[in-house]
DNA sequence: TAGCTTTTGTGAACATTGTTCATAAAGGGT
DNA sequence: ACCCTTTATGAACAATGTTCACAAAAGCTA
């Protein structure tokens, strides 16, 4: 047996591999407008019919790109976590810095991970790896994963620092300074610690 | 002279003026890729062609429901600064508090006016609203509009509570408790307006 | 009112999209 | 060499945004 179903998978992924980074130039310079079934196809060197075998439909192209960006966010905060001390404080500091610095390195993957919708109900995977993030968060500022209001505090940290990125790397004429934003999210996460009653 | 070009400007205010609360129940109830020209014109029983005449393409439509968003939002933090104690710090606190209120109401509004996008350069519009925004939050704050430092020292503010808002409002499985939201909101506030140097 | 001109509204037509599926091409086993 | 299975193809369909030649309506003049 010459793993049939399996050298058919093989033949889909190696499309898959091709095709990501071509969706993602496409996605991240010139916008999801610019994301079309017959020109990645074409790019590729295949037909539409193949690029659908591979993928199933378009959004699922997108999917991935985004997935992509996912891991690589995910990466950065663990790298950034592991370099750091190993106390609560510097950890969560880290993470905030390196939150900052994703957002304004790829403003585009930000905004795919975060504040991209084209349907009405938000994708669970987007979810999962939001959650993830908290978790993270919590882990590193040594808070209880189980208990509730420790996963709300954290939340509520993490949507302040969110904000703040989400503003420094958005391209509009207020501009913010990197240097400031980044002092800021410093001060919000140590004011978040002065207020958070277990640590 | 019957005023003939402003006759014509009638018209199409007439047709802007129905097609309005249309697009506007579609984009909100079933979303963005709900609305599309040929639905619009037939449920407002004119064509496609005067639709088109109206508003020139379908982004413009849009725009329309977009603008109205932030008028909304903008009124209701007038009133709250209005309503609110002539002092920098109360009157700062119902702006954070109003804008929570706003995005938990209406999360789909605020999609639009904050992280929608589908052009690669993002609309003046959107921006110079969130720039009135800014300052109308300086000028509740006591903060000198011309000032640089003070623009970015409520810029900053400003997104810590935006990010919180945003998360609050989100449809994501860990939601936000709101009163807690709420007593955040508050304590972002009143920890910003600690540390500003001006106050 | 009748006839003319101007303005406005219409929807057929075009280009571009996502997606499917009958069919051609390729591959593999005997 | 033959057949059968698997894969790749792109024509074809439906739905979209947008345009524009033409029809319908509205003014205007006599």
């Amino acid at each position: 047996m010459t793993t049939p179903k399996t050298r058919r998978e093989r033949n889909l992924a190696e499309i898959r591999d091709r095709a990501l980074p071509l969706a993602e130039r496409i996605v991240l310079n010139e916008g999801m407008a610019a994301l079309n079934a017959r020109r990645l196809a074409r790019d590729l060197g295949i037909s539409v019919g193949s690029l659908y075998n591979a993928f199933g439909d378009l959004p699922a192209v997108v999917r991935a790109v985004i997935d992509r960006s996912s891991q690589m966010l995910a990466d950065v905060l663990h790298d950034a976590v592991a370099a750091a001390e190993p106390e609560p404080r510097p950890r969560v500091m880290a993470l905030g810095e390196a939150y900052l610095e994703f957002a304004i390195a790829e403003p585009q993957r930000w905004w795919l991970l975060f504040e991209y919708r084209n349907t009405v109900s938000p994708d669970r995977k987007v979810e999962e790896f939001q959650i993830g993030l908290l978790d993270m968060l919590i882990d590193a500022g040594g808070g209880d994963p189980g208990s509730q209001s420790s996963k709300q505090f954290f939340l509520l940290l993490w949507a302040s620092v969110h904000g703040l990125v989400s503003l420094a790397c958005r391209p509009t004429i207020v501009a913010i300074d990197p240097e400031m934003a980044r002092r800021f999210v410093g001060e919000l996460v140590n004011s978040g610690f002065d207020r958070y009653p277990t640590d």
